[in-house]
DNA sequence: TGGCTATTTGGCGGAATGACCAAATATAGA
DNA sequence: TCTATATTTGGTCATTCCGCCAAATAGCCA
């Protein structure tokens, strides 16, 4: 895999956690498995946006879903998601110290 | 803080991050200060186009710049970005391991 | 089959992104 | 002051993103 290749892949994981509301999806996994109807009355937007927001984060293989009856069961694949998190508060907390 | 506030913040900072030349970005200026026409050269694009990365990155608190005579000298002020690469290669890792 | 529920997909519109070129700005030096 | 160098900013264009609504799809159950 090349460099250029690399940054292309690692850009597209990052695009896909670039989202208020996937950000939250991933949280709210964190706590469990929830279908789709779920997660879209949580966030209060239409659902098939949130279909698209799920649709995107599977993409990258951060969330995985198993198909129960009529219903979408998704979960998070990738835990480790969260060390971003803290690592961004990281940058949040430094921003007072900063110089320039 | 809210919680849409927060996760609003997050995703700013994750955008910043998703695109390849701001990885590469990153991971240049962690071996040391560079100046914008330095970059530019390594990338090989427009440098408006670079000094438009750069700001990008510097505007959620990632970068900094020093102006010497009359070059911008930039570089990481959070290294814990270089975290959430690894993070990222962990993900890509569990690719091969998903069940759906 | 027909109807009900859950989800995805197609399409549209407005906003943002990222590339380039050209022009403006700032600084150093002759 | 004039010129050269380094960088940013304005403008344009094509593409992507993200919201909604409407329609299609899939799986139960009567």
């Amino acid at each position: 895999m090349s460099d250029r290749e690399r940054y292309t892949y690692m850009a597209a994981v990052m695009k896909a956690l670039a989202h208020p509301t996937r950000l939250f999806i991933i949280d709210e996994l964190e706590k469990g498995p929830r279908n789709v109807s779920e997660l879209t009355d949580l966030v209060g937007i239409d659902m098939s946006t949130m279909s698209r927001h799920l649709a995107t984060l599977k993409q990258v293989g951060i969330i995985g879903y198993t198909k129960v009856n009529n219903q979408m069961i998704y979960r998070l694949l990738c835990p480790c998601v969260m060390d971003m998190h803290k690592c961004v508060v990281k940058i949040k907390e430094q921003e007072g110290k900063r110089e320039s």
